[in-house]
DNA sequence: ATGCTGACTATGT
DNA sequence: TACATAGCCAGCA
């Protein structure tokens, strides 16, 4: 395990309860901005009992990323976030301006990038 | 060392 | 708005 790695686990078990950061984010506050798939990678291999908060990271648009363990996964995700009290939709998405994290102030949560952009608009019903 | 792949993002058409 | 490309970083053949 390369000391970069150790930094993503250390950020990611940074997470508070209850919100979420993107892959890139990850990267970002590693000091890698641009590695986040390097962050997937290593995300993939990581150990089930690590106890890491693995279902916090999600990708940049705000919604939950079909590859973490095909369908199966995406519900596994999407269940331990609502048991956190995070309101995940249907479709796998969730507001990031509600839940994304900053990584410096807390509760704030309020990332520059337009969350809601994307096409099919979902709702954030909330 | 070179090239391909992947739990990513940003930009272009 | 939606699909296609191009950078990006680490692991593996």
């Amino acid at each position: 395990m390369s000391p970069l790695y150790r930094e993503f686990a250390r950020i990611i078990a940074r997470i508070p309860h209850g919100r979420v950061v993107s892959y890139g984010q990850v990267a970002r506050m590693a000091g890698r901005p641009g590695a986040a798939r390097a962050v997937g990678w290593f995300l993939r291999g990581l150990d089930p009992g690590s106890g890491l908060p693995w279902q916090r990271v999600i990708g940049g648009d705000g919604y939950l990323r079909p590859q973490a363990g095909g369908a199966a996964g995406i519900r596994t995700q999407s269940k331990l976030l609502r048991r956190e009290g995070v309101r995940v939709q249907k479709d796998g998405w969730l507001p990031l301006s509600r839940y994304g994290w900053d990584g410096s102030k807390r509760g704030a949560g309020a990332p520059k990038r337009s969350a809601r952009k994307r096409a099919g608009r979902p709702r954030e019903s909330d």
